[in-house]
RNA sequence: GGCUCCGUAGCCAAGUGGCUAAGGCAGCGGAUUGCAAAUCCGCCAUCGUCGGUUCGACUCCGACCGGAGCCUCCA
């Protein structure tokens, strides 16, 4: 359990398990198995699907980077009671709503750049394996047969409870019309009996389908082994998934299952105050404004559109960098002003690159990522300032994944170098040192906006059909605009300005001459 | 009621037992510009309230107030 590769850099993760920070040390030396819960794919995603993916795709790319070889496994539920529902009212099959809702989520994946997941497993392409896992448990004597179902016997796990700190009296189970089958309320559905016309599964204990938990700690076994490094999901999954997860995994193995359970915070809807959940808690006299402006979870709030209505209004970038502003652990606030904000403060970076391309002739995205972390001395060319820069990134990336402190670092990181250029008017001159410099800046930018994925790719331009036309008719415009001001006729220089910010159209004279961009 | 967690400038958001409390957005002043835009420089917080521990706390402990999550499906 110890790395034997001792130029691994150290890296601390938090676990729920532990509610500490430890060094990262695998289960195999210098490879990293990561599991994390992925959707049910019963409707269109929306943006706290994304949270995870996002959180743990960055997770990768820094493990990656800094050595290890990371195998990440997402998994995709595509047989569930709210599947079958939808899929009834839609008049279609769980099969077929689940294979859209798949490529629906899948589509919202890549355009966030989220592209390092290794394996995406069904749990319809495992019922095989989840079937044994509970032949494994039944004959381990911890879980029993009753009336066609399957439950987990949580009384005779004796640390049950132990990743959310409470106790089998403390959990009150599904209840409804499962309650007389189990032993105890807590108990745990590992298999479900099908009602009649519902999708089912050939079992020992009859036609049914898997529970909600069983398809996680059937999957991850066969993918990642018993024992693996890294299993993440949203807070909301910490009881009783999660807790269930362990439970079974643990009683079948007797061995941990994961050694980090890394959970994400979860998007808050701000000011969309949709229902209370919850018991209601102890005082009354509840202040009406507070409520009225509490926050709530995207996926209880109204806000949970689908995420594809929401990239007709936003770049994908600005919703990365929204993403990665906040630690991980923390809750997100989630709306239009937010999203609007990180999408100006994004533009700074796209602004540098288009500057830096113009002096250097050089296509920013399609410079190398460093794909492996270096020490300061493969950067020192970029100089004092940004080496320190980027030993603060790093620094702050193996802090458990601190991507807020990383964003910062990179912010300053745009400013050194738009200083680096005013200071050596490098808009106008062509000094080779300076240049060379500035290359060498440019590529630990690369570097370090490629470990949290971001500026990947090119944005997309505006798509419009007479797109050249309209760069030709703004090269005419700016040329006579030119020719008014040398003769200083200010007026109509800024006449053609003014009506072209009206139409959306941003004009800059730049010492190096006008440039133009939508706005 | 039980279990987690949070409360930092106008807004968002890091962080630390004692050194200048990151960064972003907005705002203000300056440099630059014909004027702008962009860029750069500077300004803008004593860390929910009240107690306690400590030589010293925003950081630890307690109480209180406010907010979030979970205890039922949820990323």
């Amino acid at each position: 359990m110890a790395d034997a590769a001792g130029d691994l850099p150290r890296i601390e993760i938090y676990s729920t398990l532990t509610r500490k920070k430890t060094p990262l040390e695998t289960v195999q030396p210098g490879h990293v198995g990561m599991y994390l819960c992925g959707p049910t794919v019963y409707k269109p995603s929306h943006i706290g699907h994304m949270v995870g993916p996002v959180i743990f795709d960055t997770v990768k790319r820094h493990l990656a980077y800094s050595g290890w070889k990371v195998t990440w496994v997402v998994n995709v539920t595509d047989v569930d009671d709210k599947i079958i529902a939808e899929s009834a009212a839609r008049g279609t099959t769980m099969a077929k709503l689940a294979e859209e809702m798949t490529a629906d989520y899948l589509e919202n994946l890549a355009t966030l750049g989220v592209t390092g997941i290794d394996v995406m497993p069904k749990a319809t392409e495992h019922i095989g394996t989840i079937i044994a896992f509970i032949e494994g448990l039944i004959a381990k004597g911890m879980a029993y047969a009753s009336d066609g179902d399957v439950y987990f016997d949580v009384t005779r796990d004796p640390d049950y409870g132990k990743l959310t700190n409470r106790s089998v009296e403390q959990t009150q189970g599904e209840g409804g019309s499962t309650a007389e089958r189990k032993r105890s309320a807590a108990d745990f559905a590992l298999w479900k009996q099908a009602k009649p016309g519902e999708p089912a599964w050939d079992s020992p204990w009859g036609p049914g389908r898997p529970g909600w938990h069983i398809e996680c700690s059937a999957m991850s076994k066969a993918i990642l082994g018993p024992h693996f490094d890294i299993h993440g999901g949203g807070l909301d999954l910490v009881f009783p998934h999660h807790e269930n997860e362990i439970a079974q995994s643990e009683s079948l193995h007797d061995c941990p299952m994961a050694t980090y359970w890394m959970h994400n915070g979860l998007m808050q809807a701000a000011g969309a105050a949709g229902k209370v959940g919850g018991r209601p808690r102890g005082g009354e006299g509840s202040a009406d404004d507070a409520a009225a402006q509490a926050a709530t979870k995207i996926s209880k709030s109204t806000g949970a559109e689908p995420f594809k209505n929401l990239l007709a209004r936003h770049r994908p970038e600005a919703i990365r960098v929204l993403l990665l502003s906040t630690h991980y652990r923390s809750p997100i606030h989630f709306g239009e002003e937010p999203l609007g904000e990180s999408g100006r403060a994004m533009e700074a970076f796209e602004r540098l690159f288009a500057r830096s391309e113009r002096i250097t002739a050089t296509d920013f995205y399609g410079l190398p990522c460093r794909d492996r972390r270096a020490g300061d001395a493969a950067v020192a060319a970029a100089g004092d300032e940004v080496t320190a820069l980027r030993a603060k990134f790093l620094a702050a990336m193996d802090d458990d994944f601190n991507t807020a402190i990383a964003m910062a670092t990179l912010f300053d990181l745009v400013r050194v170098v738009n200083k680096f250029i005013d200071q050596h008017g490098l808009e106008t001159k062509k000094p080779a040192a300076e240049l060379a410099a500035l290359g060498a800046m440019l590529l630990v930018m690369r570097e370090l906006t490629g470990v949290l994925g971001l500026f990947l790719q090119r944005p997309r331009q505006a798509a419009g059909a007479d797109e050249g036309l309209v760069a030709q008719l703004m090269d005419l415009v700016i040329e006579i605009r030119a020719n008014a001001r040398k003769a200083k006729d200010f007026g109509t220089a800024d006449l053609v300005r003014n009506k072209l910010t009206a139409a959306g159209i941003v004009l800059e004279d730049r010492p190096d001459g006008t440039g133009w961009s939508r706005k």
